[in-house]
DNA sequence: CGAAAAAATGCAATTTAATTGCATTTTTTA
DNA sequence: TAAAAAATGCAATTAAATTGCATTTTTTCG
């Protein structure tokens, strides 16, 4: 097996979790391929196990920041490997086809969106922190 | 009945819908009070109606632009009156308390929210538009 | 290496946000 | 004010996500 396999073995090492046959074949997809995916479509891609499984995979990789939700308002959650550079993502409103933003300032982004050729292009941003109460406070109600 | 009954049933019309008794108690609560509702919250305040008729109204109120969705990734949909100026939120992590983001440049805002207390801050952002593809054939899933 | 411990998986059942169908009630039209 | 249109309540359904538990796989460690 090539080196890819090798790839994956090493990231799920080095985050401390099992080293499975259906962890393998799903990072390995994430990997080779762009753009967030729902569970079902990783669940059509790895056709050998559960799609239970597949939710909970994707949690612990969630968990170990190997993979990164995305959500776009249709209530599907979407995953994509966390890969180096920082982008956002367009998803066109009618036909859902989900393209990669790589610029960073929000009206300037949407600019370059339009000269790309994007129509009505609008954009969902919201942000998540510790606020104060929780900091003096020491409930965490993480798990 | 006061100024703000008045004013409910003006933007009611305004957006050319049926003006009940339901969506007024609707209207004028989220008119009344700050920050993003789940459908839970809003029906526990409108208690004499169905939670099904909260969904519908909060429906028609999107699709007529009275409200705006706001996802947080926990996969519930909370509704904001569109006031005039435009801003966004944010979530705590641990105790999900939203507050209200009046600056708009990301990185500056991250500063301004880790300068008001807050801490491990992070952001999601996302694009909708109207692809080319969508733009040249004529297909249209909206309804 | 090989047995014990720990973790992951499959399958069935459950939870929960959201939607739909349909009879009834309310609102709008004219 | 009567007819038409729209909204509502209630029950049932859908679909994403979660949980319990028996079984299988992976990891640990002597």
């Amino acid at each position: 097996m090539g080196n890819n396999n090798l790839c994956s073995t090493h990231i799920l090492r080095q985050a401390k979790i099992s080293n499975t046959k259906v962890r393998k074949s799903i990072l390995e997809f994430l990997m080779k391929n762009h753009g967030p995916f729902s569970i079902d479509e990783i669940h059509e891609k790895i056709s050998t196990c559960d799609s239970t499984t597949v939710y909970r995979c994707i949690k612990k990789f969630e968990k170990c920041k190997i993979v990164e939700r995305c959500d776009f308002g249709d209530n599907i959650s979407r995953y994509e490997y966390k890969c180096s550079e920082h982008h956002h993502h367009i998803m066109c409103r009618n036909c859902n086809r989900i393209d990669t933003v790589k610029y960073c300032f929000v009206k300037e982004m949407e600019k370059v969106l339009i000269q790309q050729g994007y129509k009505e292009v609008s954009h969902k941003l919201e942000f998540f922190g510790i606020c104060q109460d929780c900091q003096n406070s020491n409930t965490n109600s993480e798990n």
